[in-house]
RNA sequence: GCGGCUAUAGUUCAGUGGCAGAACGCCGCUCUGUGGCAGCGGAUGUCGUGGGUUCGACCCCCACUAGCCGCCCCA
């Protein structure tokens, strides 16, 4: 190592592809997406549940489905030696998703015996190994719920999905998400489906050669896909196609029917769209996805979910239908920035100001005075940060500006008279202030959290 | 996993086969108890990484890595 210069030079560390790092100007916007969730769920009866982040791959393979993308090439998967005889080897897997989990957890904990509907919510970081795009991250992060219980719980009751839509409605417009749209369909029973699925393939197969290459292959694969299909040519064709709202059961149809009245009873907007499919197995019945027009380029859906009516069953758990869904977070606070940034450019943007105040010492002999008034006002609660007397006051003043709604001052004035110096920016007016009233004179005005002045300080 | 575009200062981005640039930001001075403005001055770079072509490569070629766009899929 004495020849420093013979040294291979190491590639410097990185955060892996398709994760990130979320620094301290981020950070604010996520607490406050995560408060506003948990604030608002607590109102509807929800309460916090924690799943590992990693579990038997087994019960992905069962739950979320072996055919799946997410299951079949996605997942984060590691074979776990036994370290010791009490330890068994096993296929471990990143958590892909937290529905799984839910549900493996309610029927490890026998949650189904208390008898009422569960209520869970979860937030946390989830895994899939995808091409990194905007929005779409290995690392990304979920806020999800379930409602799950017996059928005697009224688990099964339309009046759930719409009361979880309604609160998923409720939630954009509280975070102040313009713009979204409610895309609603129901696939049927597990039954349905396969119906469906079969009168599909059929109506697929003469017309399959005018069809695009991509939707050539899904006709094979899973034809549910080639709903999805976005080439205009294609278009006229797959209208040509059945709609599953004429393979679905009438116990689904009435189902959809009765979501459908409760949304409209709340006036949450909504869009019946019959090609809206979910790419996860266990879906029944009730679909939905939530897209959003700013911030976002090809993942423009910012939550999706639906019911899950077997699901319990194929975990190996007793019958508890359910209904969950799972926000984006990442993408949900794409769009939020995005909009941020429309509304800084069309208004002028505002400094951000974090701190009450800032605590500016004349001359390196009150460094020790300003600290401890900085303690003495920071145990009353307030948010401050202190300068240094070696500062040129003009110093001192920019910084303060950039960082705080107050400046003190405090020199050999102060430290005599008792009275500090406190000037605030937004009015340019400055006064002096006995000690004692200090913390009550920066603590300010109390301003009415306005729900847009929120978002604009973040 | 497939196709495409991109990678130069802290940031946003120009640039040319022959000395590395601008704007903003940052630091200093004008200006040692009152900032935001203005003027003047200053610092800052393995030109993503590794290889190749060339007298000479930030520029051309190849590979790799990463980001972005589209596809696939999904949140």
């Amino acid at each position: 190592m004495t020849d420093s210069k013979k040294a291979p030079a190491r590639p410097p560390l990185k955060a892996v592809r398709g994760t990130r790092d979320l620094l301290p100007d981020q950070t604010p916007l996520w607490n406050h997406v995560e408060a506003t969730a948990r604030r608002l769920f607590a109102r509807y009866g929800f309460s916090e549940i924690r799943t590992p982040i990693f579990e038997a791959t087994d019960l992905f393979a069962r739950g979320v489905g072996q055919e799946t993308d997410i299951v079949s090439k996605e997942m984060f998967t590691w074979e776990d030696r036994a370290r010791a005889a009490s330890e068994k080897a096993q296929t471990l897997t990143l958590r892909p998703e937290n529905t799984a989990g839910v549900v493996r957890a309610y029927i490890e904990h026998q949650m189904a015996n208390s008898g009422a509907l569960q209520k869970l919510y979860y937030i946390g970081p989830q895994f899939r190994r995808e091409r990194p795009q905007r929005g779409r991250y290995r690392q990304f992060w979920q806020i999800g719920a379930e409602v799950i219980g017996p059928p005697s719980s009224g688990s099964e009751s339309p009046l759930r999905d719409a009361e979880v839509l309604e609160m998923l409605a409720g939630f954009l417009d509280e975070l102040g998400v313009r713009g979204w749209r409610l895309e609603l369909n129901s696939v049927g029973s597990s039954q349905d489906r396969v119906g469906y699925n079969e009168a599909l393939r059929a109506a697929l197969q003469p017309i399959r050669s005018r069809l695009c290459e991509d939707c050539q292959r899904r006709a094979e694969t899973n034809p549910l896909r080639v709903l999805d299909c976005k080439v205009p040519e294609d278009q006229p064709w797959i209208d040509t196609l059945p709609r599953i709202a004429d393979h679905i059961s009438a116990d689904s149809r009435a189902h959809l029917d009765a979501v459908c009245a409760a949304l409209e009873a709340c006036k949450v907007p909504y869009h019946l769209n019959p090609r809206l499919v979910r790419g996860l197995d266990y879906y029944t019945r009730t679909t939905f996805e939530f897209t959003v027009t700013a911030g976002l380029g090809a993942q423009n859906a910012i939550l999706g979910g639906g019911r899950y009516d077997g699901l319990s069953e194929m975990l190996g758990g007793p019958r508890a239908p359910g209904i969950g869904f799972a926000i984006g977070e990442d993408r949900l606070i794409l769009t939020l920035q995005a909009q941020h940034e429309e509304d800084a450019k069309a208004s002028g943007a505002a400094p951000v100001r974090l701190l009450d105040a800032y605590i500016a010492p004349l001359t390196p002999a009150q460094n020790p005075a300003a600290l401890a008034l900085a303690r003495e006002l920071r145990a009353a609660g307030l948010r401050i940060e202190v300068g240094d007397g070696s500062f040129k006051l003009r110093k001192s003043f920019e910084i303060a500006d950039s960082l705080a709604r107050h400046i003190v001052l405090l020199g050999e004035d102060e430290a005599g008279s008792g009275m500090y110096t406190v000037k605030t920016f937004a009015s340019g007016e400055q006064t002096k202030i006995p000690r004692a009233k200090l913390a009550e004179s920066l603590r300010g005005s109390l301003e009415p959290r306005r729900k847009l002045r929120t978002i604009e300080r973040l």
